[in-house]
DNA sequence: ATGAAAGCGCTAACAA
DNA sequence: TTGTTAGCGCTTTCAT
């Protein structure tokens, strides 16, 4: 292994010098530099990483941690980030934790011991206390999720406004009774879906009633379940907007095998627009989350965490974007693929 | 930060012992272990990693080289290999290609300059030349891709058999024009499931036609398109294999466009059992792989190597499996969730 | 603008 | 079984 000190001796300089050339070109007078990096090439030289890590105490790595990769909003997500970072030369270390909460806490090790520089949390479980005392230790992001008492670097959407105009939408369409199938009520993300809704029959003088509310997991399948629930109800719903798309798809195939047919009989909207719901049939109509523009930012938040501490804190809230297709009933122009 | 001369210090020993202490406990006497592990635990030591990977040229970091990962088969995959990777605590580094050639070339240099130490391949664009240096290099290991003419460490399933599969259940169905939508020719995965398709027809006394066959490129778009293009034949299919599931929710799309009803006007089988084919409507038809085991597989498989590079590069089998749901006809039960 | 040299913190060969 | 010690290859401070 061809190392610093053999590029030295050939361009007959000091090792001090080679690092020079390598980190601050223009340190170094251009005719030294010319030999270097001919003896660099020369030589086929390449940096040894670890020890430069090592010895820098930095691994030009960051960690994402994920609720589940195989969810396709978080792989999309995960995608805006990998090619940011790549471009900037940082690699991507993941971070998958099936909803462990266990699991977010051991990769919180990598941080400890140094192996990354820097850390975007997908996931909103890690404890307050805990995610406070993380972002004044390290440079931390959070993309999609977030929490209102810390200040930290966060992404996102305006959740209550999107799903305040998903909700406008079904009632606009004539829609009275309309359910909410929600997310898990520990995530803030989850409580200001059920916000938006709420806002929305108040504005438009909709009595709310508890039993309309549902709470999923955004799981296909609680989406499912919860469709079941409130079709057996005396007075089922004619709409239902779902906090996220495989539950919406869940309400969508319930109401199916009960023999409705959507959205003739059931009008439903759902959000984030994965891939599948335009394949789906009906299109499901949706709130578009710029998923991998989210992960683009979120990264470039974070190359300015790393750069400098103290860089502001601050919220960037992205455009959502209501697709409207055929699920919600308000669209009779075929589905083009 | 607390180093381990400090624990060293702390517990009347030598830094060495400390270092056995741990990564060779038994070879330490147990009372001197004891009190070294106090130290430990009384001043909250955590190793530099850092120097460690520096000092033993290693870093328990693999790279998983992958062509998409917002597609859920690779997402699975990965998961599992995930799973399997942090249970031997080592991490996964994420190498998303968007399928470009280029940027797997880029990924590779994390091996050349150690900053992973082995390496699992989910596509299989690099040229068979280099990938045949490659292995003889790094730990390798191929999932789900696989190549004919070097020996490398695979875990994949039988495609040509399991093609055959699919495509001999449409022809149990009593049809005899049978399209195909393969995947790109330039993998053999694609090449196989033609061959399986292939077969079938020859085995039951079908007349192959070229017409029937049009590659696509897994992407559900070409799906779509590629169905559209068997449709306007003089005399079109009644039943197509498609080479992934994507695939066929673009041929199913495609003909319900055109007002054919599927299965009735015509019959689909897929390939992958991605999460969606079931929840797709009507549910696809197709060969499920085990991704997540495969994922597994491949981590063990490449411990394995890691542990000794002379190990066997044996390629693994695995069983898949046709499930048979809506979209082929065969099925008058209803879709469970 | 360049060089000399002191480590970064750990591991492992060797000695005792 | 334990200790001594020489680095691993690079970066950076200080001196020139």
């Amino acid at each position: 292994m061809v190392k610093m000190v053999d590029v030295a001796r050939l361009a007959n300089v000091s090792t001090a010098t080679v690092s020079r050339v390598l980190r601050n070109p223009e340190s170094v007078k251009e005719h030294t530099r010319l030999k270097v990096l001919n003896s660099i090439e020369e030589l086929n030289y390449q940096p040894n990483v670890l020890a430069r890590h090592f010895r820098r105490n930095k691994t030009n790595t960051i960690l994402v941690i994920v609720p589940n990769i195989a969810n396709t909003i978080f792989s999309q997500i995960v995608r805006g980030i990998e090619a940011t970072a790549s471009e900037k030369n940082f690699r991507v270390l993941l971070g998958n934790t099936n909803r462990d909460v266990e699991k977010e806490y051991d990769f919180l090790n990598l941080l400890h011991q140094r192996q990354v520089d820097g850390l975007i949390l997908l996931s909103g479980k890690i404890d307050h206390d805990i995610l406070s005392e993380l972002k004044d230790k390290y440079p931390l992001v959070l993309a999609s999720e977030y929490v209102d008492d810390v200040e930290i670097a966060t992404v996102c959407i305006d959740n209550i406004k999107s799903s305040f105009e998903a909700t406008e939408h079904l009632i606009k369409q004539g829609h009275k009774r309309i359910g909410h199938i929600s997310g898990p009520m520990n995530s803030l993300l989850s409580f200001d879906r059920l916000s938006g809704y709420n806002q929305a029959l108040k504005e438009y003088h909709i009595d709310e009633s508890k039993d309309l509310i549902r709470e999923g997991d955004f799981s296909y399948e609680t989406g499912y379940q919860q469709m079941c629930e409130l079709l057996i109800l005396p007075e089922p719903p004619t709409a239902v907007f779902a906090a996220n798309d495989e539950m919406a798809m869940g309400a969508i195939n319930a109401s199916k095998k009960k023999g409705l047919s959507v959205p003739k009989d059931l009008a439903v909207v759902g959000f984030d627009n994965i891939r599948f719901s335009s394949i789906f049939d009906p299109g499901v109509t949706t709130i578009a989350q710029p998923a991998v523009e989210m992960g683009n930012i979120a990264m470039e938040l974070l190359l300015q965490k790393l750069d400098d501490p103290d860089f502001e804190n601050k919220r960037i809230t992205l455009k959502s974007e209501l697709i409207i297709r055929e699920s919600c009933g308000s669209n009779i122009v075929e589905t083009s693929q």
